[in-house]
DNA sequence: CGACGATTTGAATAGGATCAATGGGAGTGG
DNA sequence: CCACTCCCATTGATCCTATTCAAATCGTCG
């Protein structure tokens, strides 16, 4: 693997202020594969090997207990996911699977840590990634906990809108299972839940939602910044 | 503020490898104040100019939104809080307010952020303390995903009963309003919670419960070190 | 003793889950 | 190109969980 594959990685927040010879030491240590949609890549409970950091596709974190299921995030390109493992040198908590054939970099835990030790400017952006991640989760925290399931979808609905341009329509990112889950809830709830927002301006068709009046759909989600925006 | 008042603040594994010079210069920069019960600390959507560390007391964290709140975390000695919002220089995430009479040592945020840059050990000191903060929120987010308001508790308690020794017998370490609100529920249903676990061998005398048969219990409770256990 | 707050209990309601059945593409194979 | 199949999404009916509102009880503290 040499650093010139993946000016992308490199640009990375977390890989940007590393010294060249530390990157390409890290990359060489690297595997990139390429993965069928639905494999698993990783299974909670397992030691943290590599970190990992997706290059195409998409990734779907989720986490089983008793025999339930819940999707706790989504990872596009360019993004790593389950740093705070590696760094501890601890098991996974959530499990990983494609949701698309992928593309993904793997990178032994072993030299992140290495990394981690030689390199403090890696460090150092290692603190605001997980910074980042803490607050991200934190956020994802309150919605589930301040919310109902009708709230949390207006206020997705609204963030999803903003991220796509705010021109009155937006292209659900997943699934509407995996939404559902994303959001804690059934998808027969899901569909509940727009049917509900149906008077207050959402139109949905397949993918497709449109939000024909955003002043009552505020109204109801009341965004809140300090759950919905994210971190610089 | 001198660095020997506080044996046990140095020895937070936060500080622990700090330089004693930059531990020093830390600490001639902090305050120590003593505040009644019930006054908030800090209010979410400040900007982070203090990290909190409670010396004595305890320190409940809480979050509203709508007109909805919920407790989000407990911190005692010697425990630190809103890393995060500090390192990032944002605003908070979540409101604090003392639940006790309480000691607590404030340290201006610039000044950890400059002892991050300089001194290498805090920093790295930092990430492990960040990784552990993370997981700790995400194993808090599958147990509300993946749990009903019972089964929540029926965890919790065996939780509380070990950390208190396991002798049969636990006392619960905050109100019940309290509790309820950390396990995301209402003081009634928390009430009926109770009830329901009655028939497991869990009796309820004011703060203190007692576990006759833990077997049942933890058939129906079915723990998961995924969720549950602290990390190290 | 009396007052206050916390907890518990009861009744009614709402929110969400489950189970079952139907409709609707997307993809496959003829 | 069409029929078939499969999976996802939707809808309906019902059940269960949890919230809300109200009232009673308990304990503590002055």
């Amino acid at each position: 693997m040499r650093t010139t594959d993946f000016p992308q990685v490199r640009s990375l927040r977390l890989f940007e202020s590393m010294s060249e010879s530390n990157f390409e030491t890290l990359m060489q240590a690297a595997y990139l594969q390429t993965f069928p949609s639905q494999l698993e890549l990783i299974h909670e409970g397992d030691p943290a090997d590599f970190l990992y950091i997706v290059i195409e596709g998409c990734v779907e974190l989720y986490a089983r207990s008793n025999g339930r299921e819940s999707t706790m995030g989504m990872v596009r390109p360019i993004g790593t996911f389950i740093l705070a493992a590696v760094l501890k040198d601890a098991v996974y908590l959530m499990s990983a699977r494609t949701c698309q054939k992928s593309k993904i970099l793997l990178i032994p835990s072993e030299n992140v840590r290495e990394a981690f030790e030689k390199d403090e400017a890696f460090a150092r952006s290692i603190v605001l990634e997980l910074a980042s991640c803490y607050r991200g989760v934190v956020k994802e925290h309150k919605d589930i906990k301040l919310r109902t399931a009708v709230e949390r979808l207006a206020n997705r609905l609204l963030r999803y809108h903003a991220d796509q341009g705010g021109n009155g329509s937006l292209e659900l990112p997943y699934d509407k299972r995996t939404i559902a889950s994303l959001l804690g809830m059934t998808p027969e709830n899901l569909s509940r839940a727009f049917n509900t927002l149906k008077p207050y301006g959402v139109e949905v068709d397949g993918a497709v939602v449109k939000l024909s009046d955003l002043k009552p759909l505020e109204t109801l989600a009341k965004p809140n910044p300090l759950i919905d925006e994210r971190d610089a």
